[in-house]
DNA sequence: CTGTATCCTCAAGGATACTG
DNA sequence: CAGTATCCTTGAGGATACAG
């Protein structure tokens, strides 16, 4: 938060929103976390330290609300001020989906993946009944290889563990091409064909299964036309 | 640009964009500069080394490109990737004038002032003949107390020197009252009526000078609507 | 005009462990 | 659950001078 020593609009407000994290934490509070924890899974290489401390700044520019909830848990809330960082957020997002299509393996991370997906799952679209996705990552250590959806009722659940139920569906694929998916780079269609993903289960759940999962929102967000020289090459 | 781990493409683009100055840079190649010194005017206390480099990342990632223009001078233009960044930047401002309204001392700046006003200048609005507006700004160091703006043809100037010629008019008030008013913060009328600015000069002049000098474009953002409590106290 | 080259400091923030 | 406490490093970036 060091000044610039400017009076304009834009200088001041990154003052504030400049701050490494400052705004990954507000994109957490958009979507709805309201607690400490919560905070931390959408942000897991950040330092609690470092989350109080962003808090706080944010709370003292007025960004955010700190109360207790119902329960007595603190919980945190967006006041009007940092309400009104949506589109801010919302065009960062889709100006980097556009633009920054490159995904180091540093950004791929399978807890991450799955807590996104989990948070926008179209319960609607799947059965009445307990449906349990295991999906199997071919491209990162076996400790975090494994991972299961579970939908039952309107709750969807994560575990990184078998939870034990009967599997409907396993999905083997890698992290890359599942995140790939889920953020809109490349189509269900295109990676199978590609021999990417493999679906393993009753032809109804491979026929179904992309629209139970569906993408991230932002993946809707169209890409820039790449230009195409007469030679048929990519310029 | 230590990288977040993390695929969203909010952090992707914060990645890019949260680094000190960054967004300050193209800000001012959005407002149309695109040599070095030019953007070194924009960001005073930037240090050129600093401004190389982050015009070097900017350029690594696709948001500007290094040309020499036809004179031959190096020239930064943004790419139609950089260009997506305006709405962002202007979000950023609308958001930053509408919340961060209190200004340091620190962010006062009559270089900064003048040569944003002059910018914008509305020179149809002014006289077809040359006119020369002086600024004594009272709460600053003699130093930097005196600039002159002068419009004959259609390029304003600026001067931190007396050019010499007939001054029009001359505008006594102190530099924050100033800044708050090209802000929108405060109106001329306001200023005027509460003895903050004394214009000195024939009375058409004093008329039309608001007029002529304008305001900056995020001025017109509507301000959040004050919280008054049934007491009259602002809360 | 468009940068390099150096030096220096300091504080941001990553890692880890611990607590009411 | 919601943070503190501590340590440590490293590189970000401010200042200044200089160069092709």
């Amino acid at each position: 938060m060091t000044a610039y020593g400017q009076f304009c609009p834009v200088a001041k407000a990154m003052e504030i929103l400049d701050e490494r994290w400052t705004l990954l934490v507000v994109r957490e509070l958009l979507a709805g976390s309201t607690h400490f924890n919560e905070l931390r899974r959408g942000n897991p290489r950040m330092s609690p330290a470092l989350l109080t401390k962003r808090l706080r700044t944010l709370e003292r520019v007025g960004v955010v609300r700190r109360t207790g909830d119902p329960s007595g848990r603190t919980s945190y809330r967006l006041t009007e001020c940092g309400e009104e960082l949506r589109p801010i957020v919302e065009s960062l997002g889709a100006w980097g989906v556009r633009w920054i299509g490159e995904l180091g393996t540093e950004d791929l991370d399978p807890h991450l993946l799955l807590w996104d997906i989990r948070r926008t799952v179209p319960v609607d679209e799947w059965p009445r009944s307990r449906t349990v996705l295991a999906f199997a990552f071919d491209d990162v250590p076996q400790k975090v290889a494994h991972w299961w959806l579970v939908v039952a009722g309107s709750e969807p659940d994560v575990c990184d563990y078998d939870p034990g139920f009967e599997v409907t569906a396993t999905i083997r694929t890698g992290l890359r091409t599942m995140t790939e998916i889920w953020r809109g780079d490349r189509s269900w269609v295109d990676a199978l064909r590609a021999g990417e993903v493999e679906v393993v289960g009753p032809d109804t759940v491979r026929r179904d299964l992309p629209r139970w999962l569906g993408q991230m929102p932002l993946a809707a967000v169209p890409r820039p036309t790449p230009i195409v020289s007469p030679s048929g090459q990519v310029g």
